[in-house]
Order: structure tokens, then C-alpha cells, then sequence
DNA sequence: CGCGTTTGACCGGCGC
DNA sequence: GCGCCGGTCAAACGCG
């Protein structure tokens, strides 16, 4: 068999992906940057439905919180957001909410309750 | 049946 | 040069 490579695990090269994660090049500079801003909301469950699906990639523990982190991700056609969801380990009642990247496609479901968490949720603009 | 979720393992970059 | 950390992906399973 070649095993050649054996390596396992590997080679993405099916996936064919790219989304740009971080290349550099050479110059060429894309334009577009992630918009990040992060959202700290009052709940008591990690999952808040902002109106749009979102599947769950990973989790993590953080350094300095007893909590892990949870990684999710966008799943719509062309729509790379991304979305980090952290709990305070000084106030596990606070939930902290960072989204990644811009949605390409509309909300349909807008829910209402979101609408409401918003009235909670306070908005932290990194310092970027 | 499809989708979403979970866990483990691997990779790259950086520091010293 | 080496080790460490963070971050992401893959596969498998269960549920409605």
C-alpha cells in the first residue's frame, strides 16, 4: 500500500477550501477583513438563536476560566461566519458572545426572543 | 434519511 | 532546535 503517507490525516486536499483563512500574500491584500465584535449577554444557556443555523465545530478550554469555550460555525451556502461562545468564569451567569465575518445571506427567522436578549446584551467593539 | 452534535488527534506558529 | 499552545478538522453516533 502504499503508504507513502500514511500520515494520516492530512491533506485537505479534497476540501479545496479556502476560504481565506490567512494567506498571505504577497501584497495582494484582500479586502476584506473580518468584522469581529463581540456581544456579552445574561443567560444561562450558551445557545442563543440569533435567527441564523449554526453548527458547533469544537470546544475548548481557556486559560484562566474554569469554563470551556465553544467554537460554531455558519452553515449557509457561501456564508463563512464564524461565532465564539465563552461563559465569564467570574460570572458563569454571563454569557459572552463574539461573532466573526459578515452573514452573506438575509435572517429569516428573526426571532423575537433575540430581539429581547439584545436588550440585554451589551455590545464590546474590540479594540480594533 | 439528513443534520447536528461530540470527542480525539493533528498542524502551524512562536518563544526562548 | 525544540517544546508548547491554540485552533481546526475528521469520523461516528443519535435523534426527529
Amino acid at each position: 500500500m502504499e503508504n507513502d503517507d500514511d500520515q494520516k490525516k492530512s491533506s485537505p486536499s479534497v476540501l479545496g477550501i479556502n476560504t481565506d483563512q490567512k494567506k498571505k500574500g504577497t501584497g495582494g491584500e484582500k479586502k476584506i477583513r473580518n468584522p469581529r465584535f463581540a456581544f456579552k449577554t445574561r443567560s444561562q444557556v450558551d445557545i442563543l438563536d440569533d435567527g441564523y443555523r449554526w453548527r458547533k465545530y469544537g470546544q475548548k478550554a481557556v486559560k484562566n476560566n474554569t469554563f470551556p469555550r465553544s467554537y460554531y460555525r455558519c452553515t449557509h451556502q457561501g456564508c463563512n461566519v464564524k461565532k465564539q461562545v465563552q461563559r465569564l468564569s467570574r460570572d458563569d451567569a454571563i454569557v459572552v458572545t463574539t461573532y466573526e465575518g459578515k452573514h452573506t445571506h438575509p435572517v429569516q427567522k428573526t426571532t423575537d426572543n433575540f430581539e429581547q436578549i439584545l436588550n440585554q446584551m451589551q455590545i464590546y467593539l474590540p479594540t480594533n
